[in-house]
DNA sequence: GTGAATGCGCAAGATTCTTGCGCGAGTCCC
DNA sequence: GGGACTCGCGCAAGAATCTTGCGCATTCAC
């Protein structure tokens, strides 16, 4: 894990175009951030290097491949060994349905957020899957209706 | 909202790719799913310019970045007319530690997920900004220990 | 003042992007 | 069947971008 970084205006600039649209072209993002392609490239590569910028991904739109239900759960578990949460966190990684999990402190031990074609399937999913799981105590699910923001991780 | 797509498994491939790295170049991307540069180019604007492919977005790591707290935060509202929904979804645009939040069926109304810099700032947010909101009944909060899954959010 | 370090911009070759075009496979209607 | 049509691939070439090396200006420490 990298120390902090120190990063100047124009580094967080970079962040922040990157953020807002990662297949930019470098040309253009040396343009917004106002310096020359190659500085900007070098940067860009730093960042990335540096582990600051983790990777890109393309963000789908779901409803329109069929991923209608969109919903999180939070689980409690009987036991909280290591072991048993190492157990669960691996469980969760052979669930497609669980598109991210973390592992949580609080009133439970998990939270997944979900995604299923239709309503039937995250409720098979829930009771046959999930809430029958080994040592899994609680299960506590939140239907999405829709999402009303969407920033990136780290903000400006 | 587009109709349901119809997609071939050299569409599939692609986003599945993109989805791995959405800053890939199109000559690696053609290379990977099997065919040349120019129709691979056409099969991605095609996705883009139907809403398939929503955005691209560089990842950031947080902590490197000096925001140690990821959090969620489950709210309740007192009344939830359409009106109380949309003024709560505003607010929270305007809540830079709030990077990402659902409007949600169940025990509660909104889910938001958090970002902060440390463990102060976090909960100054919640018992200042967020608990004395107007409106707002009860917060539940998760912090996250850590991630332990993160997949896009549409598989294969 | 001087030397080292840092980071910019220029320039040029390599790579990639982008467009138009021709070709072959599949389909539909006669 | 046969002909016209549609669709999507690959080739090719010009434009744009990426990538690297290099020179120069600024800054900092001594």
């Amino acid at each position: 894990m990298p120390i902090k970084a120190d990063l100047d205006a124009i580094d967080w600039k970079i962040l922040r175009e990157l953020q807002d649209d990662g297949r930019m072209t470098n040309v253009e993002l040396s343009r917004r951030v106002g310096i020359s392609a190659p500085p900007c490239l070098r940067r860009v590569k730093r960042l990335e290097d540096e582990g600051i910028i983790q990777r890109y991904r393309a963000l789908l739109n779901a409803p329109a491949l069929g991923m209608d239900v969109v919903a999180f759960c939070l689980v409690g578990l009987n036991r909280q060994s290591e072991v048993d949460l190492k157990a669960f966190a691996d469980r969760t990684r052979g669930w497609p349905i669980v598109r991210s999990a973390w592992m949580v402190s609080g009133e439970s031990d998990f939270m997944l957020h979900c995604l299923a074609p239709d309503l039937g399937t995250f409720q098979t999913f829930v009771i046959e899957e999930l809430t029958s799981s080994p040592n899994v105590d609680t299960v506590r699910t939140a239907l999405t209706i829709r999402q009303v923001k969407d920033d990136g991780l780290v903000s400006i």
